[in-house]
RNA sequence: GCCGGGAUGGCGGAAUUGGUAGACGCGCUGGACUCAAAAUCCAGUGUCUGUGAGGAUGUGAGGGUUCGAGUCCCUCUCCCGGCACCA
């Protein structure tokens, strides 16, 4: 009896199904190799998006799919429950995080579940739970004891209004987003983790990560930053004592072009030098104004102020002005750099901007030892003034010793040469390279005690100190006769109290005496506790791998469970966070492996970084020029005959609306669509076929209403193929026996099919290519209609073959689907499909015929047709006749089993 | 600003190792079925040109390498992600 493909109903059974069986709870099995299948944990911001949704059903393809295929798999979930905004939340609607926090959970929770994803829930974790956090502070005390956590000063953004710290995100403008006041920057004591102690290993574990992309691999490297350069110092006499100002640079070769100094405003030799300088202390107190966020500082104006200090070149004993610049981090290398305007970008704008001297060093290599035209330079500057740079050293290459000083000082005036060279004007090092250069000069340093090659990392330690609530306490207690003293195992966890709303003025823990006040477990005097709590990147930073043993009361980890499931075999998340989330979890990989927590030095073997989904958007233009973001869902398009959008209708009043950018699903946009209307109308398995198919899993997928149509419709022609089919009887799929032409196609697809989908998901992994794969295998089996026993037995080869491997991406359907196609068994008990090589094989092939590599015809010909007689055949074809016009080809190229081309 | 990525029909995308550009899906056009609509099915669909067979052209722009370039190299434009306190 045929029925309609009823969604809802197959959905829930087949959920109910999975949860009897317990087909996805993860127990240890040494028979099977084991597969750890990991997708980025959410944070309960609400409700499901549809990244989640985007992530999850890719995770959940891979998991199925390993499962399919004999592993032993372990996908667990959890919640990343701590951040800024439940604080925010708490702020707007006056509920505590905690209890906000919770109930996203709860729904969001019972969302993934309609997903049908095939999560271990037994092992659910959630970081804002003592029993999560307490691992977490265990270990911070571990670390504090071995000196990788220390305590130091560090800038961050404050609201002078609200009297808080800001993140970065909340600084708008360079104003506080609350208070609208001017944000400064303050130093306030943070703790650090000693994240440059690994910065080395850090970068050499990339090279041993195959199975992650090349581009998140390169984004690591140059944030780890590792150079080689010179640290040096220009010395100087200052209230009658001699110092030194140290440097550091990776291009030293420069040196003889450095015409002043620019320090931080953070200096310590600022300050000094800002004593008795107004004008000074003023351009300083200005630089102290504005958000600390490097992007920001970046696209500042460049600007500065004169010390009046000045300092000695180390090499040419000349006087060189120190400027402060706003330009210069106090954070990276010595808060001090050499300026060499004729060869460094910033410098030269600085430079320009006040009047420096610009003293070009460095000229190309192909100006050394190339024939002069010496009228072209040195005649004057009537004639190079109408050549740009570039074309200078183009149109009239000089030997080096002949070029005029005007020459070159004219081409870096208008263009500095930033890049690699040879010296010039540069006396004993004329004409070095830059390494010969750097060579000479380092030693040259060192030999009067003023330098050293340096190593040194862009990578800075990793504060995790923050002046809020909603995180895990610092587990630290500040004794006045002890110090810095951690808090002891019996003491842990340090709980946070839940029931607070916070005001968005500081922490309300450090206004709580209940909290804070303690007896040092040192001394037994009175103390206090720290009040700050952790950077919540913390927290995701161990979570893998305490999915192993989630329950343990006594270790961070189990020991044996850890063995048992780490690495993490497949991680996927969002591209966002290839820097800073997984360089953490890499770090934080080896300080529990140096504590004997967790065994190898990398914890995901494979990465899958997936893209965004977007949408478009709609708006109108409210009084005051306010945008009005309206939701794509309540607009209708309107189309001219080719499809293109010529304008769009607000449905609920048919006024026109503006046709916006197609942009990331946002609140503030409007453009979010929710999953949970998607799932209700057609159900989790077309939401999930959908965002498999709409794109590749790492490019960003645009959301398209009438693209789930699209996949809700695949769905019901395959339910009604199987349908169809069933409805004859059920047969026993092909085994062996004559078939006919066509059925041996049908089964030559069915087989390419599964070599292919094997292929894409489990290698590739482009889910979109095979789930195009298995359509075309549709649209194939829709066509063939040859009656007979053998031929059924093939209908039902391939449409068992198609709900296996359909399987992994859209499982409820299957799971109905299987049970009608092989009444009595359980799909979840079922292997992969399998490739049977002796369907694959081709007694004719199709090359195709090219003229000077234009598709000019083709030939139909048996496999092993040898080169010769291919080369006579494709001459010999009448589009290739036509167009020799009775010549001779010059050449015949012929690609096995692909193509002959014909030059003439 | 710095680092990383992207750009292919009306739209999402395919082309896996330099070898038939546009698979698959959406949209659109025409047809069948229907009293009608929906659903479904069939055919067509890069652009220009031609009655047609066909021809020319075409992968962000400009140049190059090659028998052959979406794919490799150089220069440029625009869009996106990250920039250490959003997660």
């Amino acid at each position: 009896m045929q029925q309609d493909y009823q969604p809802r109903d197959i959905e829930a059974k087949a959920q109910q199904h999975w949860h009897e069986r317990q087909a996805f709870r993860a127990v240890e099995d040494s028979t099977k190799p084991k597969y750890y299948c990991l997708s980025m944990f959410p944070y309960p911001s609400g409700k499901l998006h549809m990244g989640h949704v985007r992530n999850y059903t890719i995770g959940d393809v891979l998991a199925r799919y390993h499962l399919m295929k004999g592993y032993n798999v372990l996908q667990p979930m959890g919640w990343d429950a701590f951040g800024l905004p439940a604080e925010n939340a708490a702020l707007a609607n006056n509920v505590p995080p905690a209890e906000w926090t919770y109930s996203n959970i709860d729904y969001m929770k019972r969302q993934l579940k309609l997903l049908g994803l095939g999560i271990d829930w037994s092992r659910e974790l959630t970081t804002c739970q003592p029993d999560y956090y307490r691992w977490e502070q265990w270990l911070f005390t571990r670390l504090f004891q071995k000196g990788v956590i220390y305590k130091k000063l560090a800038t961050v953004n404050w609201d002078p209004v609200d009297q808080t710290v800001l993140a970065n995100e909340q600084v708008i403008d360079g104003r506080g987003w609350r208070s609208g006041a001017l944000v400064e920057k303050r130093e306030i004591p943070m703790y650090f983790f000693r994240i440059t102690q690994y910065a080395e290993e850090l970068l050499a574990g990339l090279d041993t990560l195959d199975g992650w992309p090349e581009q998140v691999k390169t984004m690591q490297r140059n944030w780890i930053g590792k150079s080689y350069g010179v640290r040096f110092a220009f010395p100087y006499t200052l209230d009658g004592r001699d110092e030194k100002l140290w440097v550091y640079t990776t291009r030293a070769d420069t040196i003889m072009g450095v015409t002043f100094v620019a320090i931080a405003a953070e200096h310590p030799l600022a300050t000094r030098a800002a004593q008795g300088n107004p004008e000074l202390a003023a351009f300083i107190e200005e630089c102290k104004r504005g958000s600390v966020a490097e992007a920001d500082i970046a696209i500042m104006e460049k600007k500065g102020t004169d010390t009046g200090i000045r300092v000695t070149h180390p090499l040419t004993g000349e006087q060189v002005p120190v400027w402060v610049g706003n330009y210069v981090l106090m954070g990276y290398g010595e808060g001090a750099v050499m300026a060499v305007p004729a060869h460094d970008e910033r410098d030269f704008h600085f430079a320009k901007k006040y009047d420096l001297p610009i003293k070009p060093v460095i000229v190309p290599e192909s100006w050394k030892g190339v024939a002069v035209d010496p009228d072209r330079i040195t005649a004057g500057r009537s004639k190079t003034d109408a050549l740009s740079g570039e074309e200078l050293h183009r149109v009239s290459p000089v030997f080096l010793n002949t070029v005029t000083h005007d020459a070159i000082s004219w081409v870096s005036w208008h263009e500095q040469y930033a890049r690699e060279g040879v010296c010039a004007e540069s006396g004993k090092y004329n004409g070095m390279t830059q390494s010969e250069a750097i060579d000479a000069i380092a030693a040259d340093l060192a030999a009067c005690g003023l330098g050293e090659k340096k190593v040194q990392f862009r990578l800075r330690d990793w504060g995790i100190s923050r002046q809020r609530y909603w995180g895990c306490p610092i587990p630290i207690i500040h004794c006045p006769a002890c110090g810095d003293v951690p808090v002891p195992d019996e003491q842990l966890p340090v709980v946070l109290p839940e029931n607070v709303v916070p005001d968005g003025a500081g922490s309300p823990l450090a206004r709580m005496p209940e909290f804070y006040v303690c007896v040092c477990p040192k001394c037994g005097g009175k103390a206090k506790r720290e009040t700050d709590t952790m950077d919540t990147f913390v927290e995701s930073s161990w979570y893998y791998a305490r999915y192993a043993s989630p329950g343990s009361t006594t270790h961070l980890v189990d020991k044996k469970a850890a063995q048992q499931w780490l690495p993490v075999d497949q991680y996927i998340g969002g591209i966002e966070h290839a820097i800073l989330h997984l360089l953490y979890a890499r770090f934080f990989h080896r300080l529990m492996r140096d504590e004997g927590l967790v065994q190898g030095d990398e914890p995901f073997r494979n990465l899958l970084t997936q893209g965004m989904v977007v949408a478009p958007t709609f708006y109108r233009v409210a009084g005051g020029g306010k945008k009005q973001w309206i939701n794509p869902a309540d607009v209708d398009l309107d189309t001219d005959p080719k499809g293109r959008p010529t304008a769009a209708k607000l449905r609920a009043d048919g006024q026109p609306v503006v046709i916006g950018g197609t942009e990331k699903m946002s609140k503030s946009k409007n453009n979010g669509v929710d999953p949970q209307a998607i799932i209700d109308q057609y159900g989790a398995d077309t939401a999930r076929l959908f965002m498999m198919f709409a794109a590749p899993p790492d490019q960003q997928l645009e959301w398209s209403d009438t693209g789930v149509d699209g996949a809700h419709r695949f769905l019901r022609r395959v339910w009604r193929a199987a349908h169809d089919h069933v409805a004859l009887g059920v047969v026993a799929p092909y085994s062996h026996g004559e078939l006919s032409a066509a059925a041996k196609a049908l089964r030559l697809q069915l087989h390419l099919t599964i070599q292919k989908v094997d292929d894409d998901i489990g290698r590739r992994k482009t889910f979109n290519t095979a789930i195009a794969a298995v359509m075309e295998l549709l649209n194939a089996l829709a066509k063939f209609d040859e009656p007979g026993l053998a031929a059924r037995s093939v209908v039902q080869e391939t449409m068992e073959a198609m709900t296996l491997l359909l399987a992994p991406i859209v499982p409820h359907i299957s799971q109905a689907l299987w049970a009608e196609l092989r009444p009595g068994s359980d799909l979840l008990d079922q292997p992969y499909p399998q490739t049977d090589l002796a369907a694959l094989v081709q007694d004719e092939i199709e090359l195709v015929i090219q003229v000077n590599g234009k598709l000019r015809g083709s030939l139909q010909v048996p496999r092993d047709t040898d080169k010769a007689a291919l080369e006579q055949m494709a001459l010999a074809h009448h589009a290739v006749q036509k167009l020799l016009a009775g010549a001779t080809a010059k050449k015949v190229i012929v690609v096995p089993g692909r193509l002959i081309n014909v030059v003439i």
